[in-house]
DNA sequence: ACCCCCAATTGGACGGTACCAATCTGGCAC
DNA sequence: GTGCCAGATTGGTACCGTCCAATTGGGGGT
């Protein structure tokens, strides 16, 4: 019960069927895909669309369909930091610095969409991978959608319970990311030398209407953590 | 002149009509704008789903298509660094460091899909921005693609000269993205303290086969600079 | 006033067909 | 063998139609 639309299913098989497969190997012709699979072109246009997209294939007019050489790594999707290590093969942990409501303040305001005044809930906390140090995250909910969070159990994954429990589903994201010289906390807290460099990702998490649900500054240590991901060229 | 296929010609003129237009104002629905502009509901869809995947519109069914919020920034495209400053409003400048033919070795090699001992040509160069440095800049390219190349102008833009003289086009680029503890070298050239933070790019260029075509490593000034890009959740 | 339910509306999915443009292939001329 | 051209193949674009699923808004009952 995967993906009930036919696309989405014949996405999932096409990628199963060329896992393995060497690079540049060809997929069957558009036509033998639709009448193999009892689907009509269009829907097998719509599941390559994905696959290309996803940087998965590579379409020649004219000659064909091809498995694309996977060279570093995969498109970055938007994922929590749990699934983030895991998918490194790190066990994520956690430990709760702070969780409480503050007044907002001019540059949280204007990431949320929010008055400066109005009051958010600040949860910090300390993010760990196979049992040290991996990051300090600091996230920023308007205190109005999560009421109670506060008094929630903060110790596992926060994107599932804003999900589960406040219906808050975060489907894209705007990052900025920047080096830093890391202050004395920041270096203490994280187990390494004062002064060390490190990767500063600051994310605004929106929802399916691409308004701002969630602000997350979020302070990497530059000798553990990198950021891969996919650029394509785009029209104007 | 611009793209002539329609619904790349429906694409700019929904996102001209629709500048200047408050959040979450809706556009016409997908029957109307198909009516109005005398192609078929299809071509329409084709032209709104570009648009929702560079986070320009939003679309809820049975309710409608909206414009969407611009919080931070635009998704990130694959620009060259003239592009790139430009776009920050900065004016590009390049001083060549070196440029020269040598053995890709093993890091560069696997990067390329080439031999560790084939021939690259490494351009090594400071960029400048407004005058002042913003990041060092180092290239590496098959030999046997870019023959001369080294005895070529190498003060502008690289694509442009790949492009137009090697035909070489970079469709796209794995980029990653770490920060550094800068070395004195590193320092003194960019214009900064030693021990500095700064951040490392390692892009892999590719072209429409997805093929590497060339590899580079990029340090940039982390008081001057930011990368800002969109990830959107997807399947696997 | 309030709430609930149903019908209209809107985007999503799928099928079919036709023609165009880039590419590849095989055979022919030289 | 070499080079070139014509036709077959393959993805790209565009049209049509049908039905489904989520949302919305208004009408009727309480």
């Amino acid at each position: 019960m995967a993906g009930q639309a036919k696309h989405e299913e014949l996405r999932q098989a096409l990628l199963a069927a060329m896992a393995g497969s060497p690079p540049h190997t060809p997929l069957p012709t558009e036509r033998e895909i639709s009448a193999r699979h009892g689907v009509s072109r269009n829907t097998v246009r719509q599941a390559l669309d994905a696959l290309e997209a996803a940087g998965s294939v590579y379409r020649v007019q004219g000659a064909g369909t091809f498995v694309a050489p996977s060279v570093v790594s995969k498109s970055l999707s938007l994922t929590s930091f749990s699934e983030d290590m895991r998918a490194r093969d790190l066990e994520p942990a956690s430990r709760l610095l702070a969780a409480q409501t503050v007044r907002a303040g001019r540059r949280i305001a204007e990431q949320l969409g929010i008055a400066p005044d109005d009051e958010v809930v600040r949860v910090s906390r300390l993010r760990l991978a196979d049992g040290s140090p991996m990051c300090l995250e600091n996230v920023h909910l308007p205190a109005a959608r999560v009421p109670g969070l506060a008094e929630e159990d903060l110790s596992g994954s926060l994107y599932d319970l804003l999900t589960e429990r406040y219906r808050l589903d975060i489907r894209s994201a705007e990052q900025i990311v920047r080096a830093v010289d890391l202050d004395e906390t920041e270096s203490a807290l994280l187990g390494v030398p004062p002064g060390s460099a490190g990767l500063r990702v600051r994310r605004v998490g929106l929802d399916r209407r691409e308004s701002p649900v969630e602000a997350t500054t979020t302070i990497y240590r530059a000798d553990r953590y990198d950021i891969r991901f996919t650029v394509r060229r785009s029209q104007p």
